[in-house]
DNA sequence: CTGTTAGCGCATTCAT
DNA sequence: ATGAATGCGCTAACAG
C-alpha cells in the first residue's frame, strides 16, 4: 500500500516505545530524548524508509501544513509568477498551496473559501479583486490567517503586500514629462478594485507634482483591464479636440488596446502618441512598438506574502496589520518618444 | 476555533448516535438510514454549521481527496490553462489538486513526489517533460494512479492525454503547401521531450504525404523551446544555399525566434518566407506580423486528463493505458503567404 | 434501521 | 529519559 511504515514498525526496530519515536522525530521534542536513542531511532527511520503521516498528524495538531491561496484566474498572466513565488516560499517551510480560481465571482469565492477553512488550511493568501469584508470576518473569527497579495482592504484591517502603484505611476509620468510630453491622458483601470484607483489617484498625483494640468477629457476609466476597454476609452480620449501626446495606461491590457485605438485613428506610437503601460507583461517587449512598461516584481510579491503569513503560523504572531509596498521600476522601449514637433 | 462542532454536536443535537450522522451525512451511506432520521441529522447539521473534517475523513479512509500535479513552470504561458482545466475538473467531484513546479529538474521532481505521496494524494498528473521510469514505478508501486498531460512514455505504461502533435504539424505543412510552398524548413524542438519528437516526425510524414524532399539543411534542431534557440536554428538553416520560403516550428516560441533570425537576414515575413507556429500562445496575435499557429485545446487537455484520474479513483477501475489524442487546429494569421515569385 | 465498538497514525499527558 | 495511555474526528464492522 501507500506507506505500510508506521511510528509503531520503526519503534519496533529500535526497540523503543512509539512515543518515543515520535519525540526523537519531531525537531521539536528531539531534545527530551537520550541523543543515542534518538540517533538509533533515525537510523531505523530511514532504514525503513519511514515518512510521517501529514494527515494522522494534523488531525492531533490541527494544522494541516497547507495554505490556501486565491487568484482570480490562473490564466491571467499576472498571477503564475505571484503564485511560484509563494509556492517556492511555503515549500521550505513544508508547506503546500491549495490553489483556486475565483473569477472574481463572489459566490465561487465564497465556496472556495468554505472549502479550504473545512480542509483546515492553516492560512489564507488572497489575490482576488473584490473581496468582500465577509471573508475577511469569517476568516478571522476562525482564527485562520490571512494575507492579501497585489490589493489592500481600505482600513488595512488585513497585512498586504502590493506593489507601489503611485510611484509606479509617477515613473512613467516622470519619463514622458522628461521626454518633453505635457498633455498626458491617462487610461484608468476600474475603479472598484484598489490597483485601478490607486493608480488613478498616482496619475492625478504625478501630475500635480509636475506642475501640469489634467484635463477630464484626458482621463478615460475602463470598465475591465481588458484590450478592448482599453480601445474604448483610447478612442474616446483622442476624439477630444486637444489630443493627448501620451497615454499612461494602468495596465498593459489597456495598453494595448490604445494601440488599437491609435491605429483606428491613423496615428501612429510614438511619432504621434507615446504610450506607457504597467505590469511588464511577457511578451510585450515583442509588440510593434515594443511597450515601455513599469515592471512589477511579482515573483516577490508572491515570496513576500508567503513570508508574512510564514511568521503569523510559525512565531503565532497576532496579526500585523501592516502593508509591504514593494518598489516597481521603469523599462523603457520603443513606445515612448519625445512629443511631435507641433 | 476552526471548526468546534464535530459530528457529536450534531448527533446531540439530532438525538442520535454519531455512528448514524455519520451514515446520514454520507451521499454512500444515506441510504443505510430512516429518511426521517436523515432529514433531522441533515437539519441539525446545517443548523450548528457542521463541516466535516477531511483530515479526520482521510486518516480513516486513507484518501485525501487531493491529487498531485506536476508541472515543470506555471510560469510558461503553456501550462495555466491545464492546470485550471484540471482544477475546475477536479473541484467537480470534490477534489483538490496540489500543484508543484519541477523546473524539469529530476531532484526537485523526486523530492515533490516524495512530499506528495507523504500527503496521500490519491492520484498524480505528471505534465513534466523529463519523468524518468523510477517515479512511474513508485507511484504504481505505491498504487497511486498516474496520468501524464501533454507527454507519454513510448511504452505507454501509463494513460496519457496529448494532443496530436503529428495531426497538428500536418496541418501546418498542408496549409503552407496549399499556399504554394514547396522549399519547406522545420526547426525542431529538443528531441529528449516527446512533443519535439512527435512533430520533428510529424513533419517528416506530412511532407512525405505532400510528396515534397526534405533537405537535411532545412531541418534545425533546437536544444530547448526558446526564443534565441528559434533564432540560431533559424539563422542556420536561412544561410543554406537554397533558402526556404516557409518555416514549420516546432512551437511559437521557436517561431519567435525565426523572426529573430529572418529580421537579421534583412527578410521580411511573409513576403520572403511565411513562418507557422505551434501551441497559439497568448498575445501572438499581437506579434508582427500576428503569428499563424497551431491551436491546441490546452483547457481540454487538463479536464481530460482530470477525468481520466477520477474515472481510476472513483471506479477504482485498474489502468487504462491507452492514450488520448486531442485535436489541434489551425489558427491563420498574417505571417504566412503565398512564397515569392521567384 | 441504528447503537456500539474499535481504530486509522500520531502527539501528548501522565507516570514511572 | 522513556513507557503507557488517551484522544484528535471520523468511518466501518459488528451487534442488536
Amino acid at each position: 500500500m501507500r506507506n505500510p511504515v508506521t511510528i509503531r514498525d520503526v519503534a519496533r526496530l529500535a526497540e523503543v516505545h512509539p512515543g518515543t519515536v515520535s519525540r526523537a522525530l519531531n525537531e521539536q521534542t528531539r531534545g527530551l530524548v537520550n541523543a543515542d536513542t534518538a540517533a538509533r531511532v533515525l537510523r531505523a527511520a530511514d532504514e525503513l524508509g519511514y515518512r510521517p503521516n501529514p494527515i494522522a498528524r494534523g488531525l492531533k495538531t490541527n494544522r494541516s501544513f497547507t495554505v490556501g491561496v486565491l487568484i482570480p484566474d490562473l490564466t491571467n498572466p499576472l498571477f503564475p509568477p505571484i503564485v511560484r513565488g509563494i509556492e517556492d516560499r511555503l515549500a521550505q517551510d513544508g508547506y503546500t498551496p491549495l490553489i483556486v480560481n475565483t473569477d472574481n465571482d463572489p459566490d465561487r469565492e465564497r465556496s472556495h473559501v468554505e472549502a479550504m477553512l473545512t480542509r483546515q488550511v492553516d492560512g489564507l493568501i488572497a489575490a482576488t479583486a473584490r473581496l468582500d469584508g465577509e471573508l475577511l470576518a469569517e476568516a478571522a473569527a476562525g482564527g485562520t490567517p490571512l494575507v492579501l497579495v497585489n490589493r489592500s482592504f481600505e482600513d488595512s484591517s488585513a497585512p498586504a503586500v502590493t506593489v507601489d502603484d503611485r510611484r509606479g505611476i509617477a515613473l512613467a509620468v516622470e519619463h514622458v514629462t522628461g521626454l518633453g510630453h505635457r498633455r498626458i491622458a491617462h487610461v484608468a483601470g476600474p475603479q472598484t478594485v484598489s490597483t485601478g484607483h490607486q493608480r488613478y489617484e498616482g496619475f492625478l498625483a504625478a501630475m500635480a507634482a509636475a506642475g501640469l494640468e489634467v484635463a477630464p477629457e484626458h482621463v478615460g476609466f475602463s470598465a475591465s483591464f481588458t484590450e478592448s476597454e482599453g480601445a474604448r476609452a483610447g478612442t474616446e480620449i483622442l476624439a477630444g479636440p486637444l489630443r493627448p501626446t501620451a497615454i499612461v495606461a494602468a495596465n498593459d491590457r489597456l495598453a494595448i488596446g490604445c494601440y488599437d485605438a491609435l491605429a483606428r485613428a491613423g496615428l501612429t506610437c510614438p511619432a504621434d502618441v507615446s504610450v506607457v503601460g504597467f505590469n511588464d507583461m511577457p511578451f510585450i517587449e515583442r509588440l510593434t512598438p515594443p511597450l515601455t512598461s513599469i515592471r512589477v516584481p511579482q515573483r516577490q510579491l508572491g515570496t513576500t506574502a508567503a513570508e508574512m503569513l510564514l511568521a503569523q503560523l510559525t512565531d503565532g504572531a497576532p496579526r500585523t496589520p501592516g502593508e509591504v509596498l514593494l518598489e516597481p521600476a521603469l523599462v523603457v522601449r520603443g513606445s515612448t518618444a519625445p512629443p511631435p514637433p507641433g
